[in-house]
DNA sequence: TCAAATACGTA
DNA sequence: CGTACGTATTTGAG
């Protein structure tokens, strides 16, 4: 046992433990469901948690190699050559060790260009000269140069990573006849396979031991090898140069820079929420019970209840609001909505709850404090603030929101209840309401309001800094911006939407009807099914793609079919679909218009995970645009009652100019300082013309090659896409790389990284977990890859579009203008009479000026009196 | 009445 | 074998 009065300092080389551990278990008895082998992982953290028990460190790190590429293998390119390629089911395991440590609160260290053992030497140096007592973990015979009286080695025992064989200096001579420091001497002469240094052919430890005593170093051996006699002899002479690079290799280096302090080791709780998770993911279900049990936190399924709820306080509106305003923090607070107007309302603190029915006179005594910066912490606040203005009580100083925060810790979690998260973060339970009730029974408005606000608290605690910033500086001045769009909602006219249906819906028929005397019979022309019948059974033609449930009639297969075959009947179920497809996105719009005469849409604020805003009920993100007819659509999209005109706005191409700042390429960012057309200029350089010789071909091209990188496009989609042949989409990628390597290099990188940290970022620090870039099963793991590949871009993108929305919404505070739409990369507003200089300045400026990139933010405007106008 | 499958609109 | 969404329809099971 260790001193209890002298801190004890654990470093544990993660790399070789883990490695050990793999083949110490079965690999096929730990997989869990998802198809990802966990061996390596349980065999690790089961031996990790027997030190923590039995040594009892107070200071913890676990060390990791971050690549092949260490100074030892430029000097000796060599260097663990030879050895047998990882196996697969080990790969992906290291990623996931480093978040189980993470989640255990235990620091995880690493540094390129050095191997886990450099830095295990450091801290031990370190932590020696502070006066710890350091015990080092590692599978690597090298470390045992690093035992001294401070500092003792546990190596893993033939047995299994478990049994763990303890070091101390003596224990070293004993083993192998040198005190520690001439270990590295040994192996010298002795060589090591597994890092591919041979050393001298028939000499092995006793030998080297013989000669090290009787010489006294490994620099006396070199010198007098003349006088050591017979083969041996003549070896050694043969083989000074390896025995040498053997000893330069095999120190370790105790003195690299670690940026970590020793007090930050310091052993504390881990995090139970993400331990939890990430255990129940690998189905580590004992282990689990371990890490609670030994390291803080319970390991039984928390509580029901175990915090006693305050008692709901019925006071009068008066009262209230002397209660609110008598209010230091955060205050939590529950709208309760009924068909849009608020029914109730409760406001808690962390050891108070009052509520009431909502009233005039409640919403008279609380306007004031709704109004004022008081800080308000909701679940869902869009909604309630809606609700509220409606009301007549707008309301600001929104500080908290446990929907969006519960939403930016995991964009992928489909559970975005309140209940969820005082479970995960509270480790509660929501009282639930009885179904069975006639009247509802579920927790009151103030209740509510005190798990909102407790739960809203503790997601932020749990949250980091990067994506604090995310929540407060993005998504809450979005939310407010959000809110006042969805109340003005757009004016649609419902004359100019029934006059399309009518004159759609004709057409539909009259096409139906050439269609069935093509075919000789009626068949619905919406049904997959039918069609199939028709085209591959009665009319022969042949086979599409297959799909789940037989063939595709999708409009890109019947374009194929049209050209191989010309059968008209294909001509006409195309314009009937296209036909169709837009009378009902009319009808759906016309059916959605309020009696205002306007489209009011509801913005999902945490319905993706990118970050990126979502339209429901109806979507307004996905009106038609590309074709003549569809634009009709958008010319009903008209500017209201007592405005001026529509202004657009719309970012250029700017996932690709994210691209260029993310990866710095020369060439691309040269291509948007030009300041002329991408394409085109891109098309020069990959096809080596000068830009106004660029065929309209080969701009198309490289365009959808330019896009398609965005979202890790393959050759073989590129040529189906381009309709080309894949070895010339092969060619195009080759020629695009060229010129624009640093694109290349970026993606990869990105999704290396991806894979090591197990999410992606944002420009702005938002992440997207990617848990499947491990996976060993391939679709899974190629389908991540590209997600992770796309999410930074299309994340940075909403991220910019989101601060250039609510610094537009800021800036028009004081005028009668109001943002309608945001659609990804383009804003509507509506401008009022005579402000339209002063709207068209706030909005360029703010989206201009939204990021600070390596190129410019282009932004185009148009105006118009409906949204097809206001396009060009 | 509901969920799955298919198809298709946008950025 | 190209990312991110939402909606309408048909179909077949319950």
């Amino acid at each position: 046992m260790t001193d209890p009065t002298k801190p004890t300092l654990l470093i544990v080389d993660g790399h070789s433990l883990a490695f050990r551990a793999f083949f110490a278990l079965p690999v096929d008895s730990f997989v869990n469901a998802e198809g990802q082998h966990t061996n390596g992982i349980h065999g690790f953290l089961s031996m990790f948690l027997g030190l923590l028990r039995d040594q009892a460190p107070t200071h913890v790190a676990v060390a990791f190699d971050v690549s092949d590429n260490t100074f030892r293998k430029q000097e000796y390119p060599e260097y663990k050559e030879g050895r047998n390629e990882t196996p697969s089911e080990f790969k992906g395991q290291i990623p996931l060790l480093k978040q189980a440590l993470e989640a255990m609160n235990v620091t995880v260290l690493e540094k390129d260009g050095f191997e886990a053992d450099d830095i295990l030497a450091t801290l031990a140096k370190r932590g020696s000269e502070a006066g710890y007592d350091v015990l080092v973990c590692s599978g690597d015979r090298d470390a045992i140069q690093l035992v001294n009286d401070r500092v003792t080695l546990l190596y893993p025992s033939v047995q299994g990573v478990s049994k763990l064989k303890r070091y101390d200096p003596e224990a070293v001579v004993e083993r192998y006849g040198v005190p520690p420091h001439q270990y590295p001497d040994i192996a010298a002469l002795v060589g090591e396979k597994a890092d591919n240094l041979p050393g001298v052919p028939k000499v092995g430890e006793k030998t080297a031991v013989k000669w090290l005593t009787q010489f006294g170093s490994l620099d006396e051996i070199l010198a007098g090898a003349e006088s050591i006699k017979g083969v041996v002899g003549q070896n050694l002479r043969d083989h000074i140069d390896d025995v040498r690079r053997n000893r330069k290799l095999n120190r370790l280096l105790d003195d690299i820079e670690v940026p970590v302090e020793l007090d930050a080791l310091e052993l504390g709780a881990p995090d139970e929420a993400a331990v939890r998770d990430l255990f129940s993911q690998l189905e580590f279900r004992t282990l689990l019970k371990r890490v609670l049990d030994q390291m803080g936190g319970s390991a039984d399924e928390p509580a029901a209840n175990a915090v006693a709820v305050p008692a709901p306080q019925a006071l009068s509106a008066a009262e209230i609001a002397a209660w609110l305003g008598s209010a230091e923090d955060a205050v939590g607070v529950t709208v309760t909505v009924q068909g849009g107007l608020p029914t109730e309302v409760g406001f808690a603190r962390a050891d108070a709850i009052v509520e009431a029915a909502w009233s005039d006179e409640v919403a008279e005594a609380l306007g004031a404090w709704f109004a004022s910066d008081a800080p308000k912490a909701f679940c869902d606040a869009k909604p309630q603030l809606k609700a509220l203005a409606r009301a007549g009580v707008p309301a600001a100083g929104l500080a908290n929101d446990a929907l969006i925060s519960g939403w930016v810790a995991r964009p992928s979690f489909p559970d975005k209840s309140l209940a969820h998260l005082v479970d995960r973060y509270l480790g509660e339970k929501l009282p639930e309401g009885d179904p069975n009730q006639l009247l509802a029974t579920g927790p009151s408005a103030g209740e509510l309001a005190w798990y909102t606000l407790r739960a809203a608290d503790a997601v932020v605690a749990a949250l980091p800094e990067k994506e604090r910033s995310v929540l407060f500086d993005i998504e809450l001045p979005t939310l407010v911006a959000l809110a006042d769009m969805e109340l003005a909602g757009v004016t649609v006219s419902h004359e100019k939407l029934a006059a399309l249906s009518a004159s759609l819906g004709e057409r539909a028929a009259e096409i139906a009807v050439a269609a069935y005397a093509e075919i000789g019979h009626e068949v619905n022309l919406g049904s997959p099914k039918q069609l199939q019948q028709v085209l591959f059974e009665e009319l022969e033609l042949p086979k599409t793609r297959k799909t789940k449930t037989g063939y595709t009639t999708d409009a890109a297969a019947l374009g194929d079919l049209q050209q191989k075959t010309g059968h008209p009947f294909l001509g006409q179920l195309l314009a009937h679909r296209e036909a169709t497809k837009l009378k009902q996105i009319v009808d759906g719009l016309d059916l959605a218009i309020a009696p205002d005469a306007r489209v009011h849409t509801t913005y999902l604020q945490t319905g993706s995970q990118t970050g990126r805003l979502s339209s429901t009920d109806p979507n307004l993100q996905n009106i038609p645009v590309r074709t003549e007819e569809s634009r009709h659509i958008r010319a009903a999209f008209e500017v209201g009652e007592g405005y001026e005109t529509l202004l657009t706005a719309d970012y250029s191409q700017i996932e690709m100019r994210i691209m260029a700042h993310l990866s710095g390429d020369p060439g691309l960012i040269e291509a948007f300082n030009a300041g002329e057309d991408l394409h085109r200029y891109v098309g020069a350089q990959v096809f080596g013309v000068d830009a106004a010789d660029v065929t309209s071909e080969m701009r198309s091209k490289v365009k959808a090659m330019s896009y398609g990188l965005v979202y890790g496009l393959s050759a073989f989609g590129l040529a189906k896409q381009l309709g080309i042949e894949q070895k010339e989409a092969k060619q195009l990628m080759l020629g695009y790389f060229e010129r624009f390597g640093a694109v290349r290099d970026y993606l990869r990188a990105s999704v290396e990284k991806a894979r090591e940290d197990g999410y992606t970022e944002t420009i702005f620090g938002r992440r997207r977990p990617f848990p499947d870039l491990t996976s060993p099963n391939r679709v899974l793991r190629e389908n991540a890859e590209r997600a992770a590949l796309n999410a930074p871009i299309q994340g940075s993108a909403a991220d910019i579009m989101k601060i250039a929305l609510f610094g537009i919404h800021q800036d028009l505070h004081e005028l009668d203008s109001r943002l309608l739409l945001q659609i990804h990369d383009e804003v509507v507003v509506e401008v009022a009479p005579g402000e339209w200089d002063r709207v068209e300045k706030i909005v360029r400026d703010r989206m201009a000026e939204a990021a600070e990139l390596t190129v410019p933010l282009s932004v185009q405007v148009g105006r118009g009196s409906d949204w097809n106008e206001a396009a060009h």
